[in-house]
RNA sequence: GGGCAGGUUCCAGAGUGGCCAAAUGGGACGGGCUGUAAACCCGUUGCCGCAAGGCUUCGGUGGUUCGAAUCCAUCCCUGCCCA
């Protein structure tokens, strides 16, 4: 199976350019996809283009990953209905190198076919505005520019800046950059970066006469209709400081039924037939959840590496077991490691009712939210349900005097740590 | 620069002097059913309070009024049209 095929069965391929087929499945290709510094760290939502290079690499040819430095500085408006606000330049330095570390994990730089990584700031920032203009805006008509569906929506809508209106450019230039200086002749990348992409091809063909390829990845969509990548702790990152390895794992544990075989083709490196014996245990005894276990173990284990998979099995495994009781305050520690935990003293613990410890440990937003909640059954204390909303904690709840494991829901944890 | 239409609670969108913490829909959250799924059903959805009630909110500021999301002034922002 070549790239093409590969990319092909997986699900990857919502749209490409002319002859990105024959480019794909004869000989070696370099291609790329960006990544904008918009956040401090990439979220399940990016995964979808990193293993578009992931393929890439894995099937010999060679990846570049470019980090927007530049571009981020912009804004780009594909898929949004709103202007953005600016992101300050500490800002984004920060989430460039957070988002550089997450994406060394999947990729190889190493070895004998190692993938690039690169910023499009090194090669935009000393570019003069004349110099642009006559190089690169002189390739573009208004009109050209006006007919991209990202710039017609805002055009429509609220109206769109100078400065994201230009975007497209920025981002043609990085492809034609990448292609006289690595060969490049690929951009793959989302649904939504189709126009952008296709500005790049346009640009290599006026001034270069050469030949490019893009392919865009479908949306990732959830049976629901939810966003995906959503849930109601937010959004899900990779970097286990803003979503933990638990709550990562739990996310692709709660797949649904019918997104789980197409998030597998995805979101993993598994094989056609082992994915096809996954659909059909889906379909024989869907109450085993063995792909759905399968899916968050691989998806884990690589975003987070072997130890951060065992603790949110581990963890997994004693919250959706029952009851904890007999654990050790240690193993018990070990088990929420990754959960989010608040400390308090123990003399002020004591002057609280439940609703106020609710609140104030950002377990609910207010007290009246934690009283709604006990009211209509969905709060516990180490598993058990609160059934007065007056109630205090009472010394022996506390786990070896020191621990308290709060609820909300099937699957809202809590730990409270007492000093 | 001129004219017009707008800026409401998470979102969309009603409300146009007291009956408004603000309709309705969506989303979200909780419960039930289940398989930590979907669908479906029930409940909740500004903050404090057991409650009565109090407090903060309708782009910003300043007014009018016993009383303003609603009226006036001014400023900021957005869209449309004209120059």
């Amino acid at each position: 199976m070549n790239l093409y095929q590969e990319l092909l069965w997986r699900g990857f391929i919502y749209q490409e350019s002319e002859g990105a087929r024959e480019a794909l499945s004869s000989g070696h290709v370099t291609g790329y996809i960006g990544f904008d510094p918009t956040a401090e760290s990439l979220h399940v939502g990016s995964l979808l283009p990193i293993m578009g290079l992931v393929h890439l690499q894995r099937h010999g040819h060679t990846a570049i990953a470019v980090v927007g430095g530049a571009t981020g500085m912009i804004g780009d408006p594909s898929g949004k209905s709103k202007e953005r606000i600016l992101l300050s330049e500490d800002v984004l330095r920060r989430n460039q190198e957070g988002i550089k570390r997450q994406l060394e994990r999947f990729l190889s730089f190493t070895g004998e076919n190692p993938a690039l990584i690169v910023n499009n700031y090194d090669w935009t920032a000393n570019v003069s505005i004349i110099q642009f203009l006559r190089d690169i805006g002189k390739n573009f008509t208004v009109n050209y520019m006006l007919s991209k569906e990202s710039v017609r929506r805002r055009l429509e809508g609220e109206g769109i800046s100078f400065t994201e209106f230009s975007y497209m450019l920025l981002q043609a230039y990085d492809f034609l950059y990448l292609y006289d200086n690595y060969n490049c002749i690929l951009q793959m990348g989302g649904s939504d970066q189709w126009g952008n992409i296709t500005a790049g091809i346009d640009l290599i063909r006026k001034v270069r006469g050469g030949r490019a390829y893009g392919i865009v990845f479908p949306l990732v969509t959830t049976a629901t209709g939810t966003k995906f990548g959503k849930t109601e702790e937010g959004t899900i990152w990779l970097d286990e400081k803003l979503t933990s390895p638990y709550r990562f794992y739990q996310f692709w544990i709660n797949a649904d039924d019918k997104d789980v075989i197409k998030y597998l083709k995805f979101f993993t490196l598994l094989s056609k037939e082992e994915i096809d014996e996954l659909e059909e245990e889906l379909k024989e005894r869907p109450e085993k959840r063995v792909a759905h276990k399968k899916l968050a173990e691989e998806i884990t284990r690589m975003v987070h590496g072997e130890e951060g998979l065992r603790k949110a099995q581990k963890a997994t495994a004693v919250l959706f077991g029952g009851s904890f009781e007999g654990l050790s305050l240690k193993e018990l520690e070990e088990i929420f490691h990754h959960v989010p935990s608040f400390e308090i003293q123990k003399e002020n613990l004591s002057n609280l009712t439940i609703p106020e410890l609710a609140a104030i440990s950002g377990l609910v937003k207010s007290k009246g939210e934690a009283k709604r909640l006990i009211s209509s059954g969905g709060l516990y204390i180490n598993n058990i349900k609160v059934d007065s909303p007056s109630s205090k904690i009472e010394p022996h709840q506390l786990i070896e005097g020191k621990l308290l494991i709060l609820r909300k829901g099937k699957k809202g944890f809590l730990l409270v740590r007492v000093k």
